[in-house]
DNA sequence: TGTACATCAGTGAACGCGCGTTCACTGATGTAC
DNA sequence: TGTACATCAGTGAACGCGCGTTCACTGATGTAC
């Protein structure tokens, strides 16, 4: 499922949602979460546009001015979705890098812990897309909480990993990190644009993405050695 | 006014448009342009959602009614905005392109109008941002029409051109225009969503973008020689 | 050259819709004494 | 331990809005004879 092109974490439970509303009591409880999760599918589903309070409220079993306890206004909630996509992002950064063996060499473990980066980068792009542009939609509208882990510290971190251990030299400090970015962002973009034809089957699609993303990480590593 | 941090193609003429709503024939005669032109004006302010017919035939001055001889509905307007976005780019790059002197070595030339062709595609980009961003989100709604430019012809005639020229190896020709795209569709993107502080007066922002361009760049020549 | 008529490109009223937000309110919760 | 009361987190009705789209219509245009 984490890989479905397109593919959104479908985590509805229509039937508990029902349940819920029958025997609700009169706080919800949880009501704040409630609402950015519900706005997170939401947006994966059509657009960070596509978040609407009264929309929201409904489908959590709530009146809509309840929202408005938690977040002034619609907009405040749209940058909520936007934080979140980006947290998210950085979290499966982290924990892919995290995910690579240690048994390697310094050198060759930091060049594929960079790659599992980028890698990971494109992979949340393709899994969570509309969530992905939301996240860069609204970048400046809510600053990064204080321990939010930052996609773009995470890149600086596996450059500054890969000079350390000699796998790049370390004149490319300054410019490596924008580039390397831009390769992974830029092919994010373009793999989430480009719809495949439905006759394409998903796996060819995964496939031809993989391909892509080793390309793409072989250039960039080319590119700042 | 072209190098505007998120700076428009502002080119509404109020006074004209008033004069003509005053003594205007019941047939406008060019409605489906004015339509198209008054949507990339929108989606240029707005973003892709920001089209609205009812606003925007209020605006030209007719009955939102008018609109349906043009168009069967709010998506085809949509995507038709996404094609005038992808033909726009594709003619920038051309002439960026052909804008460069011929005086050089073949070599020489064939890098020169490779790195004009990248700087325009960023520089498209950050001139109009919300009309590139809407020229891929619906890139899949409409076909490309017969004779329109098409970005990713000319990157891949440019790296032809080099191969053609020695500038690059012949093997690079696989993997060279997916390299080439991504790195300068990322930083787009990327330079599109960082909002400048606005303290940071415009022209520094610019000699920033600059120097970001030149780095990428010249990345990307290094991965795909 | 003049005229009948089909076709084209508009009008304007109406339908039904869902939205964001506000307001006075009420039920539940927790805290001070 | 019991109670008064402040505070918190909901309700539900209402406001005004703009939207996409349809429909029967009408004025202008062009074409066949």
């Amino acid at each position: 499922m984490l890989f479905t092109l397109c593919g959104r974490v479908n985590s509805v439970n229509t039937a508990g949602m029902m349940e819920e509303m029958a025997n609700r009591p009169y706080h919800h409880g949880a009501l704040e979460t409630a609402l950015v999760d519900a706005a997170v599918l939401a947006v994966e589903e059509g657009g960070i546009d596509a978040i609407a309070i009264r929309d929201l409220s409904r489908s959590i079993g709530v009146s809509p001015s309840a929202a408005y306890r938690h977040f002034p206004s619609r907009e405040h909630l749209q940058a909520r979705v936007g934080q979140v996509g980006r947290e998210r992002l950085g979290e499966a950064l982290i924990s892919a890098r995290d995910a690579v063996a240690t048994t390697r060499s310094a050198k060759r473990r930091a060049i594929e812990r960079f790659e599992a980066v980028g890698r990971a980068y494109v992979e949340f792009a393709i899994s969570n897309p509309r969530l992905f542009e939301a996240a860069f939609a609204r970048c400046d509208a809510l600053p990064p909480g204080p321990d939010e882990p930052d996609a773009w510290q995470v890149l600086m971190d596996g450059v500054e990993e890969m000079i350390d251990a000699g796998a790049i030299p370390p004149a490319r400090r300054a410019d490596a990190p924008l580039i390397a970015w831009s390769s992974v962002h830029g092919l994010s973009n373009i793999l989430i644009a480009s719809t495949v034809p439905p006759e394409m089957a998903e796996v060819t699609a995964r496939r031809a993405h993989d391909r892509a993303i080793d390309h793409v990480l072989k250039g960039v590593l080319r590119s700042i050695s």
